[in-house]
DNA sequence: TTAGGGTTAG
């Protein structure tokens, strides 16, 4: 009998070889049966395989196992086993899976069972289990409810349950509110959560802080989430870890690197993941200062592969090319997200060749490309006007690589068409497209129809946006220019009315610049600068240098309609040419000046900053929402198409 | 027996 061979094998291997064949062999009524014992031997300290080969022998013999072996079993399951060896668990222990009348009736074993079929992400089998369960305690209720909260899609049902175990009278604990805290769905649910916390006096635990401050977070709070991290009097590691991620999250990279340095202040070590939240911190920022002093720090988690694409990313988004080359060069390994981050930064970076090439790299030496590295892909020739390339990569990539197109890639062919000028093509193909069209798809068209100075078709997108999203302001400023741009002054004039009338206020240009440890903004017409007079006076100096290369203001940039001196004027004084001119003032010896927009840079100053790259012999580095320009010996790498 | 943080695009 293989059973019994297998039992003889485990009894003398953990007990006294004398005592395990007498235990064997006369097994009587007052001791444990042997099975028994070596059933409880092997869920505590394995191998996995062997207990579970045991389960047909204990059912056959009648036995019932000793719950808190099983327990163990399934925790055992849960570190080394597969969803397929938790079923079989269950089998056994429910006898054929009859919920109704288990063999084990532990309410311990019942729970163990459904968290570990919440572990293997198998939600229905977990939720069937714990409906069937005669009785249920507070953990039974937390097991379903952490499970749903983490599960895609589930967090409404997570607050049901969660509303279900109050009316049953189950008093939630610690362990319940940190889990329900990440599945709440608006800001009032939150409010009301922390409320009920704070009322049963769990808002000290320390599980439930990092919750709630994850949980502020989440909806953009900062201060709430500040305010529930400040009054915390123990604080862990990984409390610091969420506010900084929070705060890197919300784009407020300043604020998490503050509180980086008050958690090495405090003498907390840092893990990954708290340089990997450093990291995505300093994609917000101008200088590449923090981020290279990180890098130091990284050097100690060599085989940290999450750690090192957020390092990559880092320097792509710090417009730092050379950095991104170098470390993906010597990445010890590469995955999917490496790939896609080095081909979407080069693309960002106006080097969409380099990116195709990488792209071809990829699919000979390299992991499959997924969703994300085709939207990279497409980015990329759209943003070299590669119009021919994009039809090709986007009606081959489900045959070649089994990845069918999704919003995200319709909207970048979109945008592909409508840059190249092919705007009749861009709607074509808006109205083919297996999508219901999106705000986000007419946007992209309304931006491409504002570059080609197509008011008539601007109009029909913005109008489309504003049946989708009627307080899009967004909408509203695109088409006033567009109408501008074709100096229509009566038309652009009634929808900048349209929007005053709404409260609308247009963002005004804004670029900063870092000097030292400071951030200098400029804002476009706004000459508050402390240095201002000293800005002004560079501002001519590179004017009357660049005009001897070539440069005359283009003022049909300027969207008013005004006498061309005006005009002038206004141009002068851009928020990145107040900007470049602070930074050839402040320039390091061989360090390029690095600017940052929260617009698209505008004709006028992408001339202007070429020829000044030019005259001066520096490289200025321009970041806008969308993308960067490296100015370099009067040329841009996004070669004049943006 | 139940709980909290980190990467890639737009």
């Amino acid at each position: 009998m293989a059973a019994a061979s297998l039992l003889c094998h485990v009894i003398a291997r953990s007990a006294p070889a004398g005592r395990s064949r007498r235990c064997l062999l006369h097994s009587n009524p007052h001791t444990a049966h042997p099975l028994l014992v070596a059933f409880s031997r092997l869920c505590a300290h394995g191998p996995l395989r062997d207990a579970l080969a045991l389960l047909p022998d204990l059912a056959e013999a009648g036995l019932t196992a000793d719950p808190v072996a099983v327990s163990r079993l399934i925790k055992l399951c849960v570190r080394h086993g597969t969803p397929s060896d938790g079923r079989l668990i269950h089998r056994h222990v429910f006898g054929g899976g009859d919920v109704a009348a288990p063999s084990c009736s532990s309410l311990f074993v019942s729970n163990s069972l459904v968290s570990l079929y919440a572990k293997f992400g198998l939600l229905d089998d977990a939720l069937r289990l714990f409906d069937g369960m005669p009785h249920k305690n507070v953990v039974s209720w937390t097991t379903v409810v952490a499970a749903l909260a983490n599960a895609r899609g589930r967090k409404e049902d997570a607050l049901r349950l969660f509303v279900a175990m109050l009316r049953d009278g189950v008093a939630p604990n610690m362990y319940t509110f940190s889990s329900i805290l990440g599945a709440c769905s608006t800001p009032r649910v939150l409010a009301a959560m922390h409320g009920s916390i704070v009322k049963v006096g769990l808002d000290s635990d320390v599980f439930v802080r990092s919750s709630l401050i994850d949980a502020y977070m989440k909806f953009g709070d900062l201060d709430g989430g500040r305010r529930v991290f400040d009054e915390m009097v123990t604080r862990d590691l990984i409390v610091w870890n969420s506010i900084i991620a929070g705060f890197a999250q919300s784009g407020d990279g300043v604020g998490a690197i503050e509180l980086f340095m008050r958690m090495k202040e405090a003498r907390f070590l840092s893990n990954q993941g708290t340089l990997t939240s450093v990291l995505r911190a300093c994609t917000g920022l101008v200088t590449l200062e923090v981020g290279r002093q990180v890098h130091a720090h990284v050097l100690k988690y060599d085989k940290d592969l999450i750690l090192h694409n957020a390092l990559l990313d880092m320097y792509c988004k710090c417009g730092s090319l050379q950095d991104a080359d170098a470390l993906f060069g010597r990445m010890p390994q590469r995955d999917v997200i490496s790939w896609s981050t080095m081909i979407s930064g080069l693309a960002q970076n106006g080097r969409s060749i380099e990116a195709l090439k990488v792209f071809d790299m990829m699919k000979s030496e390299g992991p499959r490309p997924n969703h994300i590295t085709m939207v990279g892909v497409l980015f990329a020739c759209s943003h070299a006007g590669l119009v021919e390339d994009g039809w090709y990569y986007f009606s081959s990539m489900e045959k070649l690589f089994g990845i069918q197109p999704e919003r995200e890639h319709c909207n970048c062919m979109v945008d592909l068409l409508g840059r190249a000028g092919k705007l009749d093509d861009a709607v074509k193909f808006i109205h083919e497209m297996n999508f219901q069209p999106d705000s986000v798809i007419w946007r992209t068209l309304l931006g491409a129809c504002r570059m080609h100075k197509n008011a008539d078709l601007a109009a029909y997108a913005a109008k489309e946006i504003l049946r989708l999203e009627p307080d899009d302001q967004g909408a509203r400023i695109l088409l006033s220019n567009t109408y501008a741009d074709l100096r229509q002054w009566a038309d652009a004039e009634k929808s900048w009315k349209m929007m005053r009338d709404r409260g609308v206020k247009k963002d005004p240009g804004r670029s900063w610049i870092e000097l030292g440890k400071q951030v200098h903004v400029f804002i476009a017409g706004d000459l508050s600068h402390p240095c201002s007079e000293s800005i002004i006076q560079e501002l001519s100096r590179l004017f009357s240098r660049v005009t001897n290369l070539g440069y005359t203001p283009q003022t049909e940039f300027v969207l008013q309609d005004l006498a061309t001196e005006q005009k002038e004027d206004l141009l002068k004084y851009h928020s990145e040419k107040l900007a470049i001119a602070f930074g050839t003032m402040n320039a390091m010896e061989g360090k390029p000046i690095r600017i940052m927009k929260n617009l698209r840079i505008c004709g006028d100053c992408h001339a202007f900053a070429k020829l000044v790259s030019k005259s001066e012999g520096k490289v200025i580095i321009i970041r806008d929402p969308v993308r960067f320009h490296h100015f370099q010996d009067g040329v841009c790498s996004c070669n004049d198409y943006w």
